[in-house]
DNA sequence: CTTGATTTCAAACATCTGTTTGATACAATC
DNA sequence: GATTGTATCAAACAGATGTTTGAAATCAAG
């Protein structure tokens, strides 16, 4: 067996992560799991310890595989900081709310509302990162602001993007089923992305805060 | 006893409110609850049949207490519609992230990312009248926009105000504890409305999107 | 083939779950 | 005071859960 690409582990690792992002670590069971993944009930135990450390490992490869799938692009010195915006913003859609192979999109979010003890690091060190490139970007656009600044519209950038993962069920049962056929990724970032820049390039050219007309 | 301001059933829709907002449905045990609210074992299937009855009870009154607690506001003819922008993200935020009793905050949050199909139709229908208003407060200030445009522009709105909600495990970990503590809801509105109101008065003086500079 | 380690399997285990039961205590009504 | 309907309680129930066990099967080398 060995190096088979459909070994136990794997399958059960696969068969976890649809059957955990779909009920939530306590309402999927083992039993579930393993008749899923075509494994004895033992194999959970035998493999990976207890439940707890196959939810880990699900969700580790989960992160792991968006990462792989959606990377965040590598900016040469003359790309602008309203482009790199709009990648990143992109990038981050995609890794939310691509509709292929949905269980990773839809555990990790399960992950960053309510990280369990053993994921929370995990989920603070892959996204401490990304937080930074968008500050960075953010100091670009609105030199002005201060750091406060910097995280609340980073913040209200990244708000914007999780949206349509978190509240997804709410969306559909607001927008006719025609409207939220159309809503593609490409359409979405689009969307946030001039919402957003609108709203920096205002900023950028004036620095006092808007008087409510 | 019957109209004592602590009777049975009160007392544990109390403790099970807040333990399904700390667990969750599955999670959350009878006998915890029970233990919580000083009853017997027997008393939630006596006085609300079963489990999943006292959770959509728990999910009612979290609602309810919600809706009374911080009603949205009824503007007269001459409100601004900026005006009404701003009071509508102020009550959102007030109600998802309001610090006391935050129970209910959480639990009507779970309801959003996971409608129960029992609480699907409540959420629905409590959550349909306030995106209505929206929409009418867009219709003000972006009159060019069409049915579309009006609905993304809405969903930046609203989820930068979820956020907060949704993300706070992870908000927790990317500011310092003293840039967490001063978040408080006057401020996270006061950012939101002044970020999206740039991004609305831009639109509405060019109709055209923002070209990429 | 033989050996030795790794993997699978059916069965059982102990524990916890939501729920039910039947007796008891209590309050109001006649 | 007896009666009736409601509320509480300890105890038990049936079922499902994660985990363990020990034997059988499979595989890799000597």
């Amino acid at each position: 067996m060995s190096t088979e690409t459909d070994a136990t582990p794997q399958r059960i690792i696969e068969a976890a992560g649809e059957i955990f992002a779909a009920k939530g670590f306590e309402a999927a069971t083992v039993r579930e799991i393993c008749t899923r993944a075509e494994a004895n009930i033992a194999a959970v135990n035998y493999h990976f310890g207890d439940k707890q450390r196959l939810y880990i490992e699900a969700v580790k490869r989960a992160h792991h595989g968006r990462e792989l799938l959606f990377p965040m692009p590598e900016w040469g010195p003359e790309v602008t900081a309203e482009t790199k915006l709009a990648d990143f913003i992109l990038t981050l859609l995609k890794r939310m709310t691509s509709p292929d192979s949905g269980w990773e999109g839809e555990l990790m979010s399960r992950e960053i509302a309510r990280p369990t003890e053993a994921c929370a690091e995990l989920a603070r060190e892959s996204i401490r990162p990304h937080f930074a490139v968008l500050n960075e970007i953010l100091a670009e656009l609105i030199p002005a602001a201060d750091q406060l600044e910097r995280h609340l519209t980073a913040f209200s950038i990244v708000g914007q993007c999780l949206h349509y993962k978190f509240a997804d069920p709410v969306i559909r049962q607001l927008v006719s089923a025609e409207e939220y056929a159309g809503y593609h990724v490409e359409l979405l970032a689009q969307h946030i992305t001039d919402f957003s820049l609108r709203s920096l390039r205002a900023r950028a050219d004036n620095h006092k805060p808007p008087a409510r007309r």
